[in-house]
DNA sequence: AATTGTGAATTCCTTCACAGCC
DNA sequence: GGCTGTGAAGGAATTCACAATT
């Protein structure tokens, strides 16, 4: 049980979203035909310090060859390694309106990685419907058997907001560890549960001030990026 | 002219989101029937610290009272100015796939304050269509004009990655400053344009992450939330 | 007595700059 | 010579703690 590798530890989610960045840009770069990068030529790539994509890359371990760079295969093995996408996640979608549906077809989720295998609802007009993709529509009442039966470990909540955290409660009950929530609602956080948050509302409203103070940056130099 | 609020300056995103928190929680509490509220009240509701609350309002004036909290409606009044809602924003929509047609007949966004007004896409199939909510999907061609037309803001991506730079250049050139990126793409910034990121895959890679590490986090206690 | 607004302290994150290695 | 890995410096965001105010 010697530490090979340290994991885990206090890395904060701005790394491993930078992770994730990174290993989409190495899948191109691979595409690309290029074999090796520097932090340098990575960082050119977004608005980013080669010296933060070398930290970030220092907390799991030395991937890079100094004077050399970075082999892209090897890295992007690890960083998919670090992801945890060495194997595939099945994930549940609550609720079946809009959104629901539309996540449930996106096929933008990288190849196989996440796989939408159920829809869950209350409303029993909808319960048993299937979709083209061949998903099919639960009933909400269900949840825990199912999503033992289907290996489901990661959640959606796209249910209206004054529900959503009832939704919540079911999937902790059913013992899920990890949930996207796109309800425009902050989520009470539960021990061991990681939620991440995707709340439209709170992004539009982010551009809605940028254009009430847009006229007064007037012949100032306006920013741009997240 | 002489500066009666001081705005604009130098206020961080993190910031401004939160200001959008504290206002869909303001609206919660005047339907409870709440007049007034402490920065701790506040505080309690997500996960922060009180002290936080107070630093975000003090960047836009002193709206509370020592010994009393804010007025509800007061502060709600000033947030919904901070955030620009004090008119609404026509939303154009590009890319009529599943994201584009699920964003158009979202109805989750705040009453009237957001309205999605157009979709467009390249699609000579899809162009011409009418969803139900009676939002009509325009030939990417005709962007600026129509976006003039309609008085559009606001632009959401939703167009693959591969053409979502372009989508990008066309907006842009049509004079529009606030995007909403739903692209696994990372937009290089212009000047003066404002582009949110919505990167679902970014969001699911650190559950996976997560889930990844959980077995380790074992006894330990584990994190949670955002 | 209660609660704000805010300087000071702290914690967290990013960038610099360079020793170490290929 | 070029590039990584990293300690040290710098900067940003958060939290503390308390004087000011009602």
């Amino acid at each position: 049980m010697a530490g090979m590798n340290a994991k885990a530890d206090k890395i904060s989610d701005l790394t491993i979203n930078r992770l994730s960045v990174y290993l989409r840009c190495l899948h191109e770069l691979w595409a690309e035909g290029a074999r090796t990068i520097s932090s340098q030529g990575l960082a050119d790539r977004f608005n980013l310090n080669s010296a933060q994509i070398r930290k970030d890359l220092a907390y799991f371990g030395e991937f890079g060859v100094r004077g050399l760079g970075y082999n892209i295969e090897e890295l992007r093995n690890h960083l998919i390694k670090i992801l945890g996408l060495d194997r595939p996640h099945n994930v549940g979608v609550l609720g079946a309106g809009n959104l629901g549906n539309a996540l449930a077809n996106y096929d933008g989720f990288s190849p196989g990685k996440f796989s939408v295998v159920a829809l869950f609802d209350t409303d029993p007009g909808k319960i048993g419907r299937r979709l083209p993709s061949g998903v099919e529509v639960h009933n909400m009442d269900e949840f825990a058997s199912i999503a033992s039966e289907l290996a489901i470990d990661i959640v959606a909540i796209a249910v209206p907001a004054r529900v959503a955290e009832a939704a919540l409660d079911a999937v902790v009950d059913a013992g899920i560890k990890a949930v996207l929530n796109f309800a425009p609602i902050r989520l009470q956080g539960r021990p061991g549960v990681k939620i991440n948050h995707v709340d439209l509302l709170v992004s539009l409203e982010g551009l809605s001030h940028f254009l009430s103070i847009r006229p007064m940056l007037a012949h100032a130099s306006a920013a741009s990026d997240e």
